[in-house]
DNA sequence: GTTTTAAACGAACGCATGTTCAGATAACGG
DNA sequence: CCGTTATCTGAACATGCGTTCGTTTAAAAC
């Protein structure tokens, strides 16, 4: 029974990715199998081949677009202003960003080791950009003396730490809205590198 | 050819866990199988079955152990100062332990959603417990008036994925020593909190 | 109304999985 | 030196894996 209405591929393709994605999040890549995701979409595990060549490619894909997507928003950022709003600009983008997608940002920290060493040079390009970014604003907020910060390099990693670890609580509905959890975070962010 | 040498058992059974470990945090639960960790000690699959009734176990076994030492770390500090010697305490006790454990750390992590539910239940309450000697300690300080912290659990949350963070990049021998990582940590953890 | 083609089926491939267990082996206690 | 026992082997089990491919279906094109 192929086909049973209208044309598919625009449709399926993109229930493949939303399935994988899915799976691989609340399961683990290697603990998911071709048949979990086909059965998902309601098709069977051939089919899945028609919208990707392997495995592998699904999760590189994912990967790939949400890293991809994050330093395009990151970008559109114009940081015209003081390293203290460019701070607290890329605070709360970073803070809605990954809220929105808690499953793209688990896969994305998950499942690097699952990635062949080509694909996780990709990934990992992608994210030193974005890394760079930050560190970049703290280098400027500490060279105009607006910052009170030892080393960047460091404070790079542990802001984005702080702020990545959101998600392992936060949920829309909950106890807090997503504005008053950016204002706590941008409070302790700011306060963290002395602005 | 059994027994080569000695009594084994109270060898094999620590080379079997140390196995699972290094593997486990390589290349994650579910990619590894229990002939890789049988072949890593040097004996046949079944061999593993007279140390572990499963690999459910090992992981479980592992990741309590881990969680139980943490717990019995934090205890033997005695936080009879003020709240902001708690905190720097709890913070550097924090870097060095995880700093030491980098694969413990990195299953504890990561491997939670491979636990049956029973034991994850098991799991989460003993990080319950270490996420509250925490908060403990912020909301002393809040009513001391010594820490500026609009909400404390939030406020927990945020220092120890700061904190916890430090494992994916420290290295010891490298361009930073420990001691300087905690103090750096140290400083941001503590303006963060207002202290 | 016929032909073309996109899309999915469903069986098959070789191989790996966690776990069990009867049998072999070698150090130990007597 | 012999019998016991802890320890490990090695084969087997049913099941599942990722992937391939000849075949079937039904919508689209003409």
């Amino acid at each position: 029974m192929a086909r049973t209405q209208g044309s598919h591929s625009d449709i399926t393709g993109p229930r493949v990715r939303a399935a994988a994605l899915q799976l691989f999040a609340q399961h683990g890549y290697a603990a998911v199998s071709m048949r979990q995701i086909a059965r998902e979409v309601g098709v069977q595990a051939g089919a899945l081949y028609n919208y990707t060549p392997d495995k592998q490619s699904l999760l590189f894909d994912l990967m790939q677009t949400h890293m991809t997507e994050l330093l395009a928003a990151r970008e559109d950022l114009q940081d015209s202003g003081s390293p203290t709003e460019a701070l607290e600009n890329f605070t709360r983008l970073h803070l809605r960003f990954h809220s929105e997608r808690p499953d793209e940002v688990f896969i994305a920290y998950m499942e690097l080791r699952n990635l062949t060493p080509e694909n996780f040079a990709v990934i990992e390009e992608l994210r030193r950009k974005y890394e760079d970014a930050l560190e970049t604003i703290l280098r400027a907020g500490v060279e105009k003396g607006d910052f009170e910060v030892s080393d960047p390099k460091i404070a790079t990693m542990a802001v984005i730490a702080m702020l990545t670890g959101v998600n392992t609580w936060f949920r829309e509905g909950g106890r807090l809205s997503l504005a008053e959890v950016e204002q706590i975070y941008w409070d302790m962010v700011r306060k963290s590198v002395g602005a």
